[in-house]
DNA sequence: CGGCCACCTAAGGCATCGGTTAGGTGGCGT
DNA sequence: ACGCCACCTAACCGATGCCTTAGGTGGCCG
């Protein structure tokens, strides 16, 4: 029984998947499938059992997986107790979506640590569903990104989550398209797709408007963030599902152009999402505080993609940590 | 950062040394000294330093003790949850000295299970520092024998001890003694001693009797239990500390007697010591109930070493475990 | 000052862990 | 019936864990 067999049983049985456990963590399938396998026979119980709604705990593994997480909770903190007893700068671990990561997020941190300084973020990118497993595992601090709810089931710790800024969500295309610029979101389903990462979540907005339109993989493109994909549309056919006030200000000299939706645009939030003040580490209330400040909006505003993320040597380095 | 090396390093640190540690966990003192390393450099602070007094934790070390104790409790609990969830025996770890350790606990041990069935009873010996430390770690349940106190330091859980019989320590020698059967404890400091392994022990009664009359090292013959040690004192000379109804009962036939002490016979107690209630298990609970009822003293009675241990097949198995 | 005791380090062996790729299995939907 | 998807297993491999014996180091005591 090691303490990343317990890690990787806690998060199975969270996420209801192996597949999704493996990706979380960045490993193989069977990676995980193994370190379950091991922890089986150590304990001699399946744990988890398959149905037809994911990994399902058997008895024995609904009474463990409270120990499990337990003890993985108290891993991290046994390592953030030494840090903070060294006077070593306090870690905070971020995760946000692929929208927030391209931009957003390290403006706002870079803010963030050139006003509290002495501070170590590492920054990752997950699902939405992923994020919650994470923070509810203390893999991440704090999440930035859409509204995170704990399931409030057996033992899942509740996770606290705020609004944080409004967005409207717009689409864009290229300059100059036929229908003159206002369309139903129903009369986009047989358009080109050009989407960032964040868009193959099912959970976050576009995902979700990406299914109940019924626009077939063939007619979804995926670009890595939503820069590429702008320029994608400025350079042939689709439709750019964008966050408005972070496109350039000058979308006509692009080549490009806002659609008026018939039905409105959506108006959306992000949220900033943590364990409840008594379970995060006092960095992470620091960081939520920070993110109502004016400076911080102006950061989340002023991050348009048009500024280099880093203008000093960033303190910020992304990567999907295990 | 694994569970056996945070085992190890909580129990140098209850301990307060590496070598204790060790022989209390049945491994070299390097194999401790190393998984103390291991911990070390993960975490990268030294944890505990040597003092004049053993050794002493840093600060880091100090908030860490408790986290990786908590860690610690939790994958035995962990272990536990699942053999309970399927309905197992329950398991009960029960520690005792070596003076009890070869017919007492086997025979109160056996009765219990007899008693209440459907338990898995596991026996290890330790000294009393060491039975303090496996009980407060939880990697012993209950502990028979000498008062068991915590020491109520930051942290190390307390632990409630329980009087469970008294004993009368007589001293025994060959029959036919030439002092005519009446001494002074200081007249039996020139004596060849017989004592059983608890004597080893500084901290029983024995022991701290031997360090009180300055016997020298080379006049004491350790034997590993009371009836090995009698049967040396029917050969020849020393003088053999024994539990009074423990003594076989025609002590003269194997040519024996008691002596009679100027100063009275001291008059001692066993204990029984676990864990407060709400952090024990429920078996655990149960042998202490049990501890108390007529049945058990006439266990602890009638085990005059004369029976062998089990008529049965026991379902009693003396090992020291990890 | 020499010896002892406790701790640490070195070196080597063995098992396990944790990762990969490749392939088997079993339920479910088209 | 077929294929797909998710999970499991097998086989392999490098790193690490944990144990041993042997030897180095540093403080305390006679």
């Amino acid at each position: 029984m090691t303490l990343v067999q317990l890690k990787v049983f806690v998060l199975v049985s969270r996420l209801g998947s192996v597949r999704a456990a493996a990706t979380a963590l960045g490993v193989s399938e069977p990676a995980v499938s193994q370190a379950l396998a091991a922890l089986r026979t150590h304990l001699s119980d399946p744990l988890l059992v398959r149905s037809t709604t994911g990994m399902e705990l058997t008895p024995a593994g609904r009474r463990v997986v409270g120990i499990a997480s337990q003890m993985v909770n108290l891993a991290v903190e046994a390592e953030e107790a030494v840090r903070q007893s060294q006077g070593a700068p306090a870690l905070l671990r971020v995760i946000t979506n692929a929208t927030l990561a391209d931009a957003v997020v390290p403006a706002l941190l870079q803010a963030f640590t050139a006003r509290v300084g002495d501070v170590e973020v590492n920054l990752g990118v997950a699902t939405t569903a992923e994020m919650t497993a994470l923070v509810q595992e203390r893999l991440a601090d704090v999440a930035i990104g859409p509204r995170l709810q704990g399931t409030g089931d057996s033992g899942s710790p509740t996770i606290e989550s705020d609004a944080l800024m409004r967005y409207r969500l717009v689409f864009v295309t290229r300059h100059g398209r036929p229908d003159g610029g206002t369309v139903s979101l129903r009369g986009l389903a047989d358009d080109q797709w050009l989407v960032d990462a964040s868009a193959t979540d099912p959970i976050t907005e576009v995902g979700q408007l990406l299914a109940r339109l019924r626009v077939p993989e063939h007619r979804i493109r995926v670009f890595p963030n939503q820069r590429a994909a702008l320029a994608a549309a400025a350079d042939g056919p689709g439709v750019v599902p964008a966050v408005d006030h972070l496109l350039p200000k000058d979308l006509a000299a692009a080549g490009l152009a806002r659609l008026t939706i018939a039905e409105g645009s959506p108006d959306l939030l992000w949220h900033v999402s943590s364990l409840p003040p008594d379970r995060r580490p006092a960095i992470a209330g620091k960081l939520r505080r920070f993110l109502t400040t004016p400076e911080a909006l102006q950061a989340m505003y002023h991050a348009d993609g048009g500024v280099p993320a880093s203008k000093f040597k960033p303190p910020v380095y992304v990567t999907i940590w295990s």
